[in-house]
DNA sequence: AACCGTGCCTGAACTTTGTTAAGCTGTCAA
DNA sequence: TTGACAGCTTAACAAAGTTCAGGCACGGTT
């Protein structure tokens, strides 16, 4: 376990932990043992755990900027936002729980909100206004959000508690009635294409914002979506 | 302190003692002293402390639905979906980081996930297909959960480090550069407004996807949507 | 060469958490 | 009266985050 901690192999390794076992299994103590060092040794380099959860969630936002910054070269904005929401969708998809974690945190590092700012440049030179502008970035950071969030939490329970996810089950556990809310449970396919259609009316409903929007534009899609695209992760085999 | 203990009680208490000392106050042996009897008692109303969170969260949503039948008579699929996105986001908000704990929970209770078939019936019945229809339902309560997350976050840190979230004192934290990031900051406005707004780009984007909507059919609406209607609050003011 | 300070870690301990075991007290049925 | 059961108590445990005092190995000074 070649000693030496540092704020960085810590933050990893925590994050590793993380997906192998979870969040309740993210113990200081665990967390240590792996780097091969005493529990306090970790006091030494961290003021305490939610400073750590704090590093870790930035860590990963970071990520989710530089893979941007690597795609983001032309295009047009609504590819860009779509991009942006892939790759958001696919590193929280990396870390077990990663939505509910990893959302809504303070960021530790500037960078990673000044990250904003080309979006925002990118959106007002596409027609929107600031306000507007912001508003987009914001609403697909929320859409996502939501999205990863339910699809981790269902991936979590199925795994628990098949008999309430499998769709036989599922239909016995909701009784009598809601034959519609049964029969939209066996038609709902796989998680990948669920993202693409919703994300692509999020951005219909931001196209119809853009000046001269009256026929609908560039908005110009029926419901197909440019499907899944590149970035060699597409997600992992959630269910 | 009124003994006799019982389940609805300890729920009760426990959304009590949330709101008023956050998440890490829920505390077993402080949810006991506040009803007057020993840690130990609640455990024979209640498995374990996830049960407690389970039913807890149940009964946020089960007042979703309540609310929901109490309003939902008539009018089109569009303001019917528009006050299910106000009920969820006022019931999230009454609890204190109510979205990160109460979205994507386990329901204990089949009633709460069969309140959905109402809605896509409604749906259905204005034109979408049951797949539409099930897109839309999750497409708006994904956008809801990740829009409140952000907003309680925000509301929780500013208490905690007005430095960073007062206008100044943000712009001070960004340092150089991301100009268009720092004025977006200056003219973000209130959270009602925000909400409204991003959920009708949401709403214009599922009016998109219904049948004939190349120039706006039974949608009735050309792009504008059908501006500000009833419930007081407006949806477009950008500028 | 002896010294001292500082960086990094260990060992033991404290506090608070969820949870369990075992036992007391009442109330109602037989 | 006797029992059984629901509903609670007290005592206790294991595991969590965290703290504190000290130790060990350096580097640079004198």
């Amino acid at each position: 376990m070649a000693k030496g901690i540092t704020r960085e192999r810590i933050v990893a390794a925590a994050l590793d932990l993380l997906n192998e076992q979870g969040m309740d299994a993210l113990t200081v103590r665990a967390l240590a043992s792996r780097l091969g060092v005493g529990a306090p040794a970790l006091y030494w380099h961290v003021r305490n755990k939610q400073e750590l959860l704090d590093e870790m969630s930035t860590f990963v936002m970071r990520r989710v900027t530089d893979a941007l910054a690597a795609i983001a070269p032309g295009s047009g904005w609504r590819d860009g936002l779509a991009a942006y929401a892939r790759v958001l969708r696919s590193e929280y998809l990396l870390h077990r729980d990663g939505a509910r974690i990893f959302s809504g945190t303070r960021l530790s590092d500037p960078a990673v909100v000044k990250a904003k700012e080309p979006w925002l440049a990118r959106l007002t030179g596409a027609g929107f206004s600031l306000a507007e502008a912001d508003d987009a970035v914001d609403l697909v950071t929320a859409f996502v959000v939501g999205f990863v969030i339910e699809e981790q939490e269902r991936g979590q329970s199925a795994g628990a508690d098949p008999a309430r996810y499998s769709l036989a089950g599922r239909d016995a556990w909701l009784g009598e009635g809601a034959e519609l809310v049964k029969a939209a449970g066996h038609l709902r396919d796989d998680g990948d294409r669920r993202f693409e259609r919703q994300l692509g009316i999020v951005l219909d409903g931001l196209s119809a914002r853009l000046p001269g929007s009256g026929g609908g534009q560039e908005a110009a899609r029926g419901d197909g979506q440019e499907a899944a695209r590149g970035d060699g992760r597409s997600s992992p085999d959630r269910r």
